[in-house]
DNA sequence: AATTTGCGCAATCGAAAGGTTTCATATATA
DNA sequence: TATATATGAAACCTTTCGATTGCGCAAATT
């Protein structure tokens, strides 16, 4: 299936994975201990953050380290930007307003 | 339900009819004639925006018109920022190792 | 060699998502 | 006043989601 990032974020366990793993890489187990779920569970979300890019695996012996590939969440940053030029405006408009207000008080 | 605003933007539907009302309050049915869908399906996605306070309504006589509550887009963006931080350190490291190469070259 | 450990995969299940159709209600228009 | 229009709400259906359970396989340990 199709997966994309908003999608992949939209769960709060799969973001609290993303916090998790952002710093250091772990293993599913290791991951699945900060949960109330089992690992399996754990596991499918790894595998959907996979399918979109979230994050990276590296084998080593049976144990697998996942890790966050911390460029794809800029693609969210991306989308934000139309509208981070919008509140930035709204915030001149005010400062403008404040302007006026004191000009007005001379 | 208790909804929540990373939900909220999971739909692509719903990301567009953010887009969309972001400059220009819409009513559901000027909204609904740039999808693929029923007026009926657009004003559940409106629901479930205005469930989580990420657009406000402004009833005149029988339309009401929908616009962007730009303040609780930067909710994202603060999520967004543990991790930018991360990325713009790793910039920093590509920065640091140019440095290092042109220091060699010397 | 036998057992334990770490892992992914498949089947299954209940809940939720997203859509359509049908309705009720309020406002505008004839 | 009768009709058309704008909208939300409810009922229903199909698909997807998130979780569990049970399994198989490969690597480590005994």
């Amino acid at each position: 299936m199709r997966r994309d990032i908003f999608q992949a974020i939209a769960d709060p366990t799969r973001r609290a994975i993303i916090t998790l793993i952002a710093f250091q890489a772990m293993t599913p187990n290791a991951i699945a201990e900060n949960f109330n779920t089992t690992r399996q569970a754990v596991s499918k979300h790894l595998r959907i953050l996979a399918e979109c890019e979230l994050v990276k695996q590296e084998h080593q012996g049976r144990e697998i380290y996942y890790s966050l590939e911390i460029d794809k969440m800029k693609e969210i940053d991306k989308w934000l930007e139309q509208f981070r030029k919008i509140w930035e405006n709204r915030f001149n408009q005010l400062d403008n307003l404040l302007l006026t207000i004191k000009k007005a008080e001379k």
